[in-house]
DNA sequence: CGGATTAACTTGTCATTTGCAAGTGTTCTA
DNA sequence: TAGAACACTTGCAAATGACAAGTTAATCCG
């Protein structure tokens, strides 16, 4: 590691900072099954359909919930289960996750449905707004009973 | 390398086809120092503050480039160069940077200047749209002469 | 014109990270 | 109380990353 300031960062760039956290393949996933997929536990995680190993998973989280992005505790009703939610910073990260499905999906053929990718666009701050919203109901709610990314 | 679908990638999801091209250490990096920095060269981007290795830089701008996000010229003044733009695709990057430096700027200690953050943030569309304005000012100029991410 | 310089890479080597398969320890559940 | 669930850990091979030292081609300078 070769590190030129005085507190451990490559540069004191913001887009270099949440890069240092967030710049790898996975932990930004792992943000949208939270945000988007209301996954939750380690096995959900695991079962996502871009397939993680399950050491990168728990080196993930571990780095997510040092960077305070993610917040653990244990299940209440299973106490073999973890459960794993995103902090106000990490919901923070809603306006970027939102831009980027909107990007991804103008230039790449992506299976985000057209509705949503409208939504995000036409109706954005209503969007995010409504991700926040959701978040904030789950947060003292084991079994959130929500869809995951309605239009409108 | 392990993939489920027909097409090479891990899944359809916007995000994760997003991050296989942006969700490195560097990628962004180098989008951030084509859109803010004005930087359009092998060296410049040699240069930058984090200090990438060239070999990574030289894959990365292959990378970048065979995505379709960069854009890789000779310099008609000096054929030793090689000039680097961002295509349409690439700066239509700039919401998701813009987003992610106001959220590092408020949960991190950054050096980002209170004055472009605010911009960021409080005349959004604006910002942008002179980030593009910018980009499209330099597609034709060997020397941009602007001021690299002014508010106001 | 010719030697020094500059620009853009490449190559080699070693350290770190990733991906996969197979455990381990704890808590339920029947 | 035996098994299954859950959240990890461990071991190892392969891929990727960092660092230093080339290499090649195009200018610049005398």
């Amino acid at each position: 590691m070769s590190q030129t300031t005085s507190h451990g960062r490559r540069s004191g760039c913001p887009i270099s900072i949440a890069l240092e956290t967030l710049g790898d393949a996975w932990s930004l996933l792992i943000v949208r099954d939270l945000m988007f997929k209301d996954r939750r536990t380690y096995n959900e995680f695991l079962q996502g359909e871009e397939g993680i190993a399950s050491n990168i998973l728990a080196d993930r989280l571990r780095k997510l919930e040092a960077a305070g992005i993610v917040e653990k505790q244990r299940d209440p009703s299973d106490a073999r289960r973890f459960i794993y939610r995103l902090s106000a910073k990490g919901i923070g990260l809603a306006p970027v996750l939102v831009e980027l499905v909107v990007w991804s999906a103008r230039h790449e053929a992506t299976d985000a449905p057209a509705a949503v990718v409208r939504a995000m666009r036409t109706d954005r701050e209503a969007f995010i707004a409504g991700v926040r919203q959701r978040w904030r109901a789950g947060k003292y709610s084991s079994g959130g009973q929500s869809t995951a990314a309605s239009s409108r």
